[in-house]
DNA sequence: TCTGGGGTCCTTACCCGG
DNA sequence: TCTGCCGGGTAAGGACCC
């Protein structure tokens, strides 16, 4: 058989997905309007169930306007160890079908299929199959699929129908599926770039395949090019496992704005515990520290500082924490306080580990893994790590010949 | 009772050393 | 020695995504 498309790639996600679960668990709440999120509090609607979608509610939206504008609805607060459960599940029938699956939240992923039609068939039947084999591994759960040659067009694709949706696009129609679709389509086209897109007379994503890619440049930087890019159907990026966490943080919206000192310190506290502990289960350690309080009126404000060792004991999280306290200017309140560890090496990488003063090497070894994995697929690359790993311990002054070979490569990237 | 919590990536400003 | 320029690194903020 031969292949059809150059490459196959599935975005699959999740129809409603804590709602769903809600609905799943409890037959009383199937065909009725669910919100999740906090009852009470300055919370927001974490999903809609599709029945109270029509009251034009939806992720995101007060949980009190909401309430509001669909007063019937039932409210259930999130249970995330249970939606966690059942993401598990879906990512686990992900990988019966494709070895490189790029989770993308608990509820969503990219699969790359290519090569596997022998396997599963043309397109549309790799979709239906990777439906029903969902509904079947969760007790009924639908997802929506789409299937296209590239990440971004896989992507709109799953959204075109849902629910329950199954949308196949192929990559030769897929500059013409595209165009008549509204820039809010775009991927990464938030609110306030849509609005500067409009306001360089820009509707649809065709209107944006159209524009001179130097004018879009010279409008929206280089995310104009990006947009152009996207909006021709191409999308250079590959389906990749995610590696390593680059940043692990807690934050808490009060139920009460905060001005004291103490106040602060004491969230502060509780954030530093919940990261201590996450980087411990995870096995990193910090080489950054870095807080946010968000004042009444919803400035958001920062400091950080880097550390002189790596570390997991939340104490030490929170005397950084404390201290980067005096650095802000702002009186307050505040109605959010978190702290986030950033800079994160692996605490059983000894390479890494013993890396954690040279940050630009540790940078390029990073970079260089990371290619090497786009190259030859990251199971060759975790191999190879496993294999060198000894190795490294003993030349771990001299990583010169990585930015060579970075060199060498750089050519690809195009 | 009007605006979450988990992240990632990009841009800009600034400092510093060569 | 002074100045300008450049590039790297860090910090702060912003936009975005789910």
């Amino acid at each position: 058989m031969k292949p059809a498309w150059p490459r196959i790639v599935a975005h699959a996600d999740m129809d409603a997905f804590y709602a769903a679960i809600e609905q799943l668990d409890d037959p009383s709440l199937r065909g009725r309007p669910i919100l999740v999120g906090s009852p009470k509090g300055r919370g927001v609607v974490l999903t809609a169930s599709y029945e109270a979608r029509p009251y034009g509610v939806g992720s995101a939206l007060p949980m009190a306007k909401a309430r509001r504008m669909c007063p019937d609805a039932i409210i259930t607060p999130p249970r995330f160890k249970r939606y966690q459960q059942v993401s598990e599940t879906i990512m686990r029938v992900f990988s019966d079908f494709s070895p490189d699956v790029e989770a993308i939240s608990l509820d969503e992923a990219f699969l790359d299929m290519t090569g596997s039609e022998q396997l599963f068939g043309a397109p549309e039947k790799i979709g239906r199959q990777i439906k029903d084999a969902i509904r079947d591994a969760t007790g009924g759960l639908t997802i929506s699929v789409g299937l296209s040659g590239t990440k971004y067009v896989a992507k709109v694709a799953s959204a075109y129908q849902k629910p329950d949706g199954l949308t196949v696009v192929p990559p030769s129609t897929a500059k013409a599926w595209l165009a008549p679709l509204p820039i809010s389509r775009l991927w990464g086209a938030g609110p306030k770039t849509q609005k500067r897109i409009h306001q360089i007379g820009l509707q649809t994503i065709g209107d944006v395949a159209a524009a001179d890619p130097k004018f879009l440049a010279a409008k929206l930087g280089s995310a104009g090019l990006h947009f152009y890019t996207l909006a021709h159907g191409e999308d250079p990026r590959r389906v990749a496992r995610r590696r390593t966490s680059k940043s692990i943080g807690s934050e808490r919206t009060l139920g009460k704005d905060v001005r004291t000192r103490a106040d602060i310190e004491h969230q502060l506290r509780r954030s530093a515990d919940a990261i201590g502990r996450r980087l411990r289960r995870k096995h990193y350690r910090a080489l950054g520290v870095r807080v946010k309080l968000k004042t009444s009126d919803f400035q958001l404000l920062t400091r950080q500082r880097l550390l002189d060792e790596p570390t997991d004991v939340a104490q030490n999280l929170l005397s950084v924490g404390v201290d980067l306290l005096h650095e802000f200017r702002h009186p307050g309140p505040f109605r959010l306080v978190g702290m986030a560890a950033y800079d994160l090496v692996k605490a059983d990488d000894p390479v890494q580990l013993g890396l954690f003063q040279d940050r630009p090497k540790r940078r390029n070894l990073e970079e260089a893994i990371d290619r090497l994995a786009e190259r030859f697929g990251n199971d060759v690359v975790r191999r190879a790590e496993d294999l060198c790993r000894p190795q490294a311990m003993q030349i771990d002054t001299n990583l010169d010949f990585l930015d060579e070979d970075l060199d060498e490569t750089g050519n690809d990237d195009n």
